[in-house]
RNA sequence: GGAGAGGUGACGGAGCGGUUGAACGUGCCGGUCUCGAAAACCGGAAUACGCGCAAGCGUAUCGUGGGUUCGAAUCCCACCCUCUCCGCCA
């Protein structure tokens, strides 16, 4: 949620910072956003004296009735007067406040600074294999481990269904990240609701304005969530957080879902973009001044991931006019697929500032005492599964047709071999 | 799904429609006392918005939103949530 204040107190820097998203419409709506901004500050003011007023009548009139038994007939028209002009104002106010309210948020979050302006490769791990041997698809479909045609059959194209060794493998990936964020990375285990309601996911910022790609449920109005980010980060939603217990990182996992409208056409062979996908997931909660270190502790967790799978990757910054709605910065980590000859977006690493913490109310008091404040929120996934077994499947194929499961992963799927 | 009970501050828990932001208790912070601590005593402490350089002032908030009234935490309506019992069920 954009900061009023500060929009007030800054327009210039705070225009010339969503300018770089390169969204032109923002203009205009931050124009209707400062008039209404100013129109509900001009009636709250007159509201606060009128009721002032009327504060001040009700307690002698307190005293007049308690004296005289009832109030002069004169006196209640008056009162009934100013109370007809608050009750004409109220309604007025909350008029524009609705409306506010609603455009604030369509606002997104700010671009950090240090942001740059064209996506740039910050590093890089491991030595990719040249191009080439076969694409996930047709590893996986010999081997007997994905069933696409029935996930259509199923549910349509976009829902894969793991078979075998395929499914064995993904649980597999699930236990194994959720072992290493909890066991060394300090994370606290959560297990969410998969459906959320509308305002829980307007604290994330999916809604209102990309209802398009979420699923819902019918009778009810839940959402299915896109990635735990949105339940998880919710956990603390209206609360006051004691910000010496900070910062404090959650790891989950949940299935994934998303409709990708507009999608149609992208990367559609294969694992690469699908409306139902397994994800661990991090977030993390601090206070505004640790976000910046947060953020590259919470990145080299999630490359931990793709370290122990033995999965060349390399790591991106974002440019401020490409990366999501409510982050004001993003680092993606993309694993090199040899068989698609692609770099694959597996995580997406995002500082939050405290965007999020604004529409979804979530605080801290940094010492008993002090005043709360709101917290900065970060999420990275750690990792998704689609594409991380599709870098596996090619990274790890063999000429003989069998795919090798990298040793920090053979415990949990019981075999050094797929084959 | 049926029947009932209830939602007040960090927590527990009061609150005849009229100076109630809200008694009391616990917890918390500061102080006195103590070699320290405990106990006791004294004092302090909510959140948001607006105005102000500031001290401060004003307004709002007793689940949410409406309504009645000169005046609502207190009365009425709707909704949300929690709990108990019954039914159904992995």
């Amino acid at each position: 949620m954009i900061d009023l204040k500060l929009l007030r107190a800054s327009p210039a820097q705070v225009r010339a910072a969503l300018a770089r998203r390169g969204d032109q419409s923002l203009t205009r709506l931050l124009d209707e956003i400062e008039a209404l901004d100013m129109k509900r500050r001009t009636l709250t003011a007159q509201l606060d004296t009128l009721k002032a007023e009327r504060n001040d009548a009700a307690k002698t009139d307190a005293q007049t009735a308690k004296a005289k038994g009832k109030l002069p007939d004169d006196v209640i028209v008056a009162r009934r007067k100013l109370g007809e002009r608050i009750t004409s104002l109220e309604s007025e106010l909350r008029q524009i406040e609705t409306t506010l309210d609603a455009k604030a948020l369509f606002v997104p979050n700010s671009p950090l600074s240090d942001v740059p302006d064209e996506v740039t490769v910050l590093r890089s791990w491991g030595t990719p294999a040249p191009k080439g041997g076969k694409p996930h698809w047709e590893i996986a479909e010999r081997l007997g481990i994905l069933d696409l045609p029935r996930g259509a059959k199923l549910a349509g194209s976009g829902f894969p269904v793991l078979v075998g060794a395929g499914a064995r493998l993904a649980r597999g990936l699930i236990n194994f990240m959720l072992d290493l964020h909890t066991r060394e990375h300090g994370y606290i285990e959560v297990e969410p609701p998969f459906m959320v309601r509308r305002d829980v996911i307007t604290g994330t910022g999916q809604l209102p304005k990309f209802e398009d790609d979420l699923y819902r449920t019918m009778p009810d109005d839940l959402f299915l969530v896109p990635t735990a980010e949105v339940p998880v980060t919710n956990l603390h939603r209206e609360e006051i957080l004691d910000g010496t217990t900070l910062p404090k990182g959650y790891a989950a996992y949940t299935p994934c879902f998303r409709r990708e409208a507009g999608a149609a056409g992208k990367d559609t062979r294969g694992l690469l973009r699908v409306h139902q996908f397994d994800k661990v997931e991090l977030v993390r909660f601090c206070l505004a001044a640790d976000s910046p270190a947060e953020h590259e502790k919470l990145t080299g967790h999630a490359e931990t991931v793709l370290q122990k799978l033995e999965l060349p990757y390399r790591v991106a910054v974002l440019p401020a006019n490409d990366f999501g709605f409510a982050a004001a910065k993003t680092y993606d980590l993309e694993a090199w697929a040899p068989g698609v000859g692609q770099w694959l977006e597996v995580s997406s690493s995002s500082t939050y500032t405290d965007y999020q913490a604004r529409r979804a109310n979530i605080r801290a008091r940094p010492r008993p005492g002090e005043k709360p404040e709101f917290v900065h929120t970060l999420n990275a996934s750690g990792v998704a599964l689609p594409r991380t077994i599709a870098a596996l499947l090619e990274t790890h194929q063999q000429s003989d047709g069998s795919v090798t499961v990298p040793p920090a992963l053979v415990p949990y799927v019981g075999t050094d071999r797929i084959a």
